[in-house]
DNA sequence: GTGGTCTAGACCACG
DNA sequence: GTGGTCTAGACCACC
C-alpha cells in the first residue's frame, strides 16, 4: 500500500480499517486481524499498527479482549460516521466555503455552485445504482 | 491569533497575507511589513515568519528587494487565482459535495451548511476589517 | 462474569474461589470442580483456569491429589484470613481513608459513600448466591 | 527513581508529573521540561516519556505549543483532582469494602472502621498542621 | 531547539 | 498465540 506523506501512516491505516469496517468486510463483535498479522499487510512495524488500534480503540471504533485480540464495538458504524461528520462540518467546509470567499465567490454564487454539484452527484449515484 | 493545530503555522499565516493582498490592502508593488513587524502581529517566532515569507517568494506572489523589505508581485497574482478558481471548482467543491452526499447530507442540508459557513466567512471578515 | 480490565483474569477468579470457600459452598478437604468443568462455567480458557489453581495451591488455599483433582486445605485457610484482616486494618483501611480525606471528603462523605459501597456488594453477593 | 513492577513506568511518571503540578511546582501555562530532559531526570527512554506526556495532554492536564514544548493547562489540578476521586470511588473504595465483606465485617463493623480511622486521619492533620 | 513518527528488536503478562 | 511496554536510534517538520 502507498501511504500519504502528508499524514501519519497510522492515522492512515486506522481510516482504512473504518472504510472496512463501513464496508462491512468486518461487522460488530467481528475479530480483526492480529497487531502483527495486520503490520505485515501493510508492510508496517507491529509498534505502528499498534497505534492504529490504540486510536481506534480510544475512539470507541474498536474494543479488546485480552489475550485474544481486537474486535470490532457494536456501534462503530454511527461512531465513524459520526467523526467524519464532525470532521467535514469543522474542517473541510468552512475551510472551502473560507477559499470560496476569497476567491471572489458571492453567497449566491456559492450556493449555486453547491446546488449543481449536488445534483449532479445525485445524478451519478442514481446511474451507478442501475 | 488563532492557529490551527492541523496545519504549519508558517503556512497559515501565508493565507492569511494572500487574503490581504486579495482584499486589497496590499496592492501591486506594495511593500508588507518586514519580518520582525509581522512575527510581532502574529506573535510569532521570526524564524517562522521567515518561512512564511520564502514560501510566497517562492510562489512568486512576493518578491525581495536586500536591504529594502519584500513587495506584492503584479501580475502573477491573478493567475493563480484563476488556477485556484479551476481547480476548486473541477475537483475540490465535487470532492466535498460527494462526500457530504455519502454522509446522508440531503441537498437542502448540503445548501443550508454552505450558507450558513459563508455567513460565518463573511462576518469574520467584516471584524477582521475593522 | 464480568471481568474487570485491571487485573489478570486468573486472580478474579481466584478471589471468586477463595470466596467460594468464605461462603461454606466448599468446605474443608472438599474437591472442587475440575479445571475443565470451571473453565466452562466461568467461560474462559482451560490455561487460564489452571492458572488461577496453579496460584491458590502456592497460596496453600488448595491442594492437589493427582488424577483426583483439586482439594480445599484444612486448616491454613482461617490463619490467611486472619492474616488478611490484620493487613486491611492496619494498612489498607487507613491508607484509602488518608487518600479521602486529602481528597476533600468529609467524615459525613466517607461514611455514606462505604455506606452505599457496602450495600452494593451485600446485594451482588445476595444476587450471586441465587 | 524506583519504578513499581505492577504499573507500567509512562503511568507511573505522568502520577509524578501530577503530584508536582498539585504540589505548584508547575503552576497554570507553566512550561514543564522537554521529553528529553524529563526521560533523562527519570532514567527513561524519550519515547517511553513521550507516552506520559501523550497521555497527560489526552486527560486535558498538560497542552502542546508546536516547537516549543508542553504546558500546564489551567484547568489541570480540578482535573487531577476529579480524575482520582472517580478512579477512588469507582475502583478503590469497592474493591476495599468487598474485602471487608469477604473478611466478615458486617455493615456496621464495616462504617465503625471507618469512622475510627477518619477520625485519627484528621487528628493527624491537625497535630501536622500546628 | 522542540515534538512526532517510525523502525527494529526485546521482554513480559496473559489466554 | 495475543497485546503491552520499553529501549535504541533514526528522520522529519516545525519554531
Amino acid at each position: 500500500m502507498q501511504f500519504d506523506d502528508n499524514m501519519p501512516i497510522y492515522l492512515q491505516i486506522a481510516d482504512r480499517i473504518c472504510e472496512n469496517i463501513l464496508s462491512g468486510k468486518w461487522g460488530p463483535d467481528c475479530r480483526i486481524p492480529s497487531v502483527r498479522e495486520m503490520g505485515a499487510e501493510y508492510q508496517v512495524n507491529p509498534n505502528t499498527m499498534m497505534r492504529s488500534y490504540d486510536y481506534l480503540q480510544q475512539k470507541n471504533i474498536i474494543y479488546n479482549k485480552r489475550g485474544i485480540g481486537y474486535f470490532v464495538s457494536s456501534g462503530s458504524i454511527s461512531l465513524i460516521l459520526e467523526n467524519q461528520k464532525k470532521k467535514l462540518i469543522d474542517n473541510d467546509l468552512p475551510q472551502l466555503i473560507k477559499k470560496m470567499f476569497l476567491l471572489g465567490f458571492t453567497r449566491e454564487n456559492a450556493i449555486e455552485a453547491v446546488e449543481k454539484g449536488f445534483d449532479e452527484v445525485q445524478e451519478e449515484e442514481l446511474v451507478k445504482s442501475n
